[in-house]
RNA sequence: GUGGAUAUAGCUCAGUUGGCAGAGCGCGAGGUUGUGGUCCUCGAUGUCGCGGGUUCGAGUCCCGUUAUCCACCCCA
């Protein structure tokens, strides 16, 4: 016990009803994604470190974990997955048809500080939408990922997607009065002003030296955040040159056209809203539990650029991602996860006979799936059979193991039944029973367990 | 990186002023010569996270260390 190795701080071990709960989210991330007519893609778990140094940003950067090579070529473990799809699309975009919709399901790995919802080695679903500049790219990405919490039971009272749009942002900003220069300060306060005390904020926009009508703007914003549309603001009565009248109007404008219907009571606006990540060059947007409980579930936002600076032609790309340990969280808190995840099988072998082999035989055949060479298609499956391995014949101790294994029917081979050519069928679920001649059996069984859903 | 809490069986945990290491669940074998998650009996598993100190004696007190959880920073 004591000099059992660990697994390293951060990770995870994946034993069955582990294993079955993160299938679950995955096949339903992939089935989703697939609805929406996107491709699934992949690359290497680990890049070189200049990918990421490049664009996004210090704070990924400081949770890099990053090696050396026997050749002295420094990579890192992928933090997330744009870098990549974007060097992907530099080199192989111009001869793909577009616009490119693909979506990828990496594990990612981040050397921080493991705490709820945040561990240093984690799945995260990505969808991205390349080469589309519209809204409709952009009014996609939010769809699938709405597509995908609905599918997970979660309703719109879960959860609320908070957008803004950066360029916008900063030229209403200087419209009211925001000096430029101090626009990078500005979009640093704005991101933390909401978590803090009036005291504290206080102390922030006096470090970050602003002028007395700027810090009056900024407490502005710090209290009236997520500004819903249409409603009359403290910040709409701010608004006295033409100029920062445009940039709200179109503001409010791109919110109309954004908002999926299914979404309209929580979708906003959120002023608050920058993200790190320093490749997002317009919209932003982050899904957040509506509790307030948890972390962020998904982010994203458009990287127009950086794919040409990775060396492609200049194309432009929307995209988000959605990471598996928050949202496993919150299905789990909400009671959302299905129990008995992975299933049992479709037949549970209780051989009671003085024929040991006989287990064996019948498993086999069961197993069995048809593969026919000219449509190049397995077009009969093999059922999923499991069988004891005690060396008990007590039928009902057999029985037991049958249903604590979950199987939906028990096929039960004793000495009477054998000896007039039947075994004994037993479907677990109604706890009836019928006897089937061998000679059909087989058939039989195939038919009763296509029926029943498999 | 910084702070707080925690660490006892596979899991969840109890363990009194320092005095023989415990329960429930789970796991294994059996109880009826052939029918279910129940019941009954029996069984296995511990250097009490690790290292040091105090003491006749430490799971218990002290110091260090590692890991986990929670929070800060930030975000999937």
């Amino acid at each position: 016990m004591t000099d059992l190795f660990q697994g390293p701080k951060g990770t995870r071990d994946f034993l069955p009803p582990a294993m079955a709960v993160r299938r679950y989210i995955e096949d339903a991330w992939r089935r989703v994604s697939i609805r929406f007519g996107f491709q699934e893609v992949d690359g290497p778990t680990f890049e070189p470190l200049d990918l990421y140094k490049v664009k996004s940003g210090d704070e990924i950067v400081s949770q890099l974990f990053s090696f050396t090579d026997r050749g002295g070529r420094d990579l890192a473990l992928r933090p997330e997955f744009t870098p990549t799809l974007a060097r992907i699309v530099a080199q192989f975009g111009a001869g793909l048809p577009k616009p490119i919709k693909w979506f990828a399901i990496p594990r990612c790995y981040r050397a921080e500080q493991p705490q709820k919802g945040r561990l240093r080695e984690f799945i995260q679903w990505n969808v991205d939408f390349i080469g589309e500049e519209t809204l409709t790219a952009d009014k996609e990405c939010l769809s699938v990922c709405a597509a995908f919490l609905f599918e997970m039971g979660l309703t719109t009272a879960d959860f609320v997607i908070a957008w803004n749009h950066r360029d916008l942002m900063a030229e209403l900003l200087v419209a009211l009065g925001i000096r430029p220069e101090k626009l990078n300060d500005t979009f640093y306060v704005l991101d933390r002003l909401q978590k803090l005390n009036p005291v504290e904020r206080q102390k922030l926009l006096q470090a970050r030296d602003f002028s007395v009508s700027e810090q009056e703007l900024l407490e502005l914003f710090a209290v009236e955040t997520a500004v819903p549309a249409g409603g009359r603001t403290a910040l709409q009565d701010r608004l006295q040159t033409p100029t920062a009248r445009t940039a709200y109007e179109k503001m409010m404008q791109l919110h109309d056209q954004l908002v999926p219907p299914e979404l309209a009571d929580n979708f906003r606006w959120d002023v608050g809203l920058v993200r790190g990540l320093a490749y997002y060059t317009g919209f932003v947007f982050e899904v957040a539990d509506a509790r307030g409980e948890n972390r962020a579930i998904a982010g994203g936002g458009r990287y127009d650029k950086l794919i040409e600076l990775f060396g492609g032609k200049p194309t432009p790309a929307v995209g988000f991602g959605m990471g598996d340990v928050v949202l496993e969280i919150l299905l789990r808190e909400r009671g959302l996860l299905p129990e008995h995840l992975g299933g049992g099988p479709d037949v549970f072998i209780v051989n009671a006979s003085d024929d040991a082999d006989l287990t064996a035989q019948w498993a086999s055949r069961l197993r069995r799936s048809t593969f026919d060479p000219t449509v190049r298609k397995i077009t009969q499956g093999g059922l999923r059979v499991q069988h004891s391995y005690r060396a008990t014949k007590n039928i009902g101790k057999l029985l037991q193991e049958a249903a604590s294994a979950q199987a939906r029917f028990a096929l039960i081979l004793a000495p009477d039944e054998l000896s007039r050519s039947v075994v004994k069928w037993r479907d677990l679920h109604a706890r009836s029973e019928t006897e089937l001649p061998i000679a059909q059996a087989e058939t039989l069984i195939r038919s009763a367990c296509l029926e029943k859903g498999g």
